[in-house]
DNA sequence: ATAGTGATTTGATCAAATTCTAATCATTCT
DNA sequence: AGAATGATTAGAATTTGATCAAATCACTAT
């Protein structure tokens, strides 16, 4: 990623790109580009070493001058592949679920049941963690097992209801 | 060429990449990616709105989201197509010419004859302009006409020669 | 050798862009 | 209407990067 990142940085500037521009068209030294350009041979030759170390351009001494040539390969290159990244990376859901636990959950406790509807179900999945798959509970369980984090047991268990984590039928719950 | 220039410096940014690779992989609104990114909403929004102008991303509103997705035609572009003007442009051998021969000439003499190669011959072919080709002169006509630009007329005739801008056979000099 | 010329490095300066905090706007829910 | 929440904007601080002048290096030619 910081590779394509540093070859980004490198093609994002205009007097880079028209130096680039130039040996597109012929090989040729600091001097004749700076004169080109109209400026100084210490300016070109920041960029061209700059370029040079990327390997987007090659240089060589002849007899008076330093000649520089592109490296052409680099171009055929299509956008996208420089902005994915190769590593899969963590998944950003799982990251904001963690953030939102952390927030919403105090020493274990839930200090709030958020209004927000993404961030209420994340909260709701995390109490729903304390009971089994496929076991039924009868309604003081669930209020008992809900009352370990938050104070309104009835509130939450209806909402554990409402967004589809838990079935009722009866005098009984179970998760779905 | 701008335009081609203010993309590239809109993907050269870690941040902005970053976006794009989470967008990528899912539509997303901007409280989420600044969750995911460990940045502030202010932040992801600023980049949200660069990337939206230059038409790389869109967003719409939905019950309380703006929810931002990516335009992923652009991706398909290849890096040669970004790099290279659109315009010709001006010739740059002439324009390093002009500066050449503005160097060395003060109040149409020449000041001195360089000793680069190349920066000789362009000095040279600027003198040779003041003859006509394909006529014969002799050696007092072309000294004198090479003494409006410099006293050393016998070095510059002889150069003229040597670089093959001239030919001379017995007394009669022409250009090539 | 030594003068001349082009290339490079160094250090300083200046401009542009990112990021944050705080304030404001826009929308939804009660 | 007003309370809540997400999005956006404004302003300030910081960082990054381009440019130049001057000094130095590397090579060529006299």
């Amino acid at each position: 990623m910081k590779e394509k990142l540093a070859l980004l940085k490198l093609l994002a500037d205009e007097t880079r790109l028209e130096i680039l521009n130039l040996l597109l068209k012929e090989d040729s030294y600091v001097e004749k580009i700076a004169c080109t350009l109209s400026l100084t041979p210490a300016t070109i030759c920041y960029h061209l070493k700059k370029l040079e170390a990327a390997g987007i351009v090659r240089c060589a001494r002849t007899q008076f001058y330093m000649i520089y040539s592109l490296n052409r390969e680099i171009f055929d290159l299509p956008l996208s592949a420089l902005i994915q990244k190769e590593s899969p990376a963590e998944d950003p859901d799982e990251k904001y679920r963690r953030e939102v636990i952390s927030h919403f959950f105090k020493y274990g406790k839930l200090t709030q049941l958020p209004t927000q509807r993404k961030k209420r179900e994340i909260v709701l999945a995390e109490i729903a963690r304390s009971f089994v798959p496929d076991r039924k509970y009868d309604e003081k369980e669930v209020n008992d097992i809900i009352h370990r984090y938050h104070e309104d047991h009835c509130t939450i268990r209806r909402e554990m209801i409402a967004c589809g984590i838990m079935a009722r039928e009866k005098e009984s719950y179970w998760l779905i």
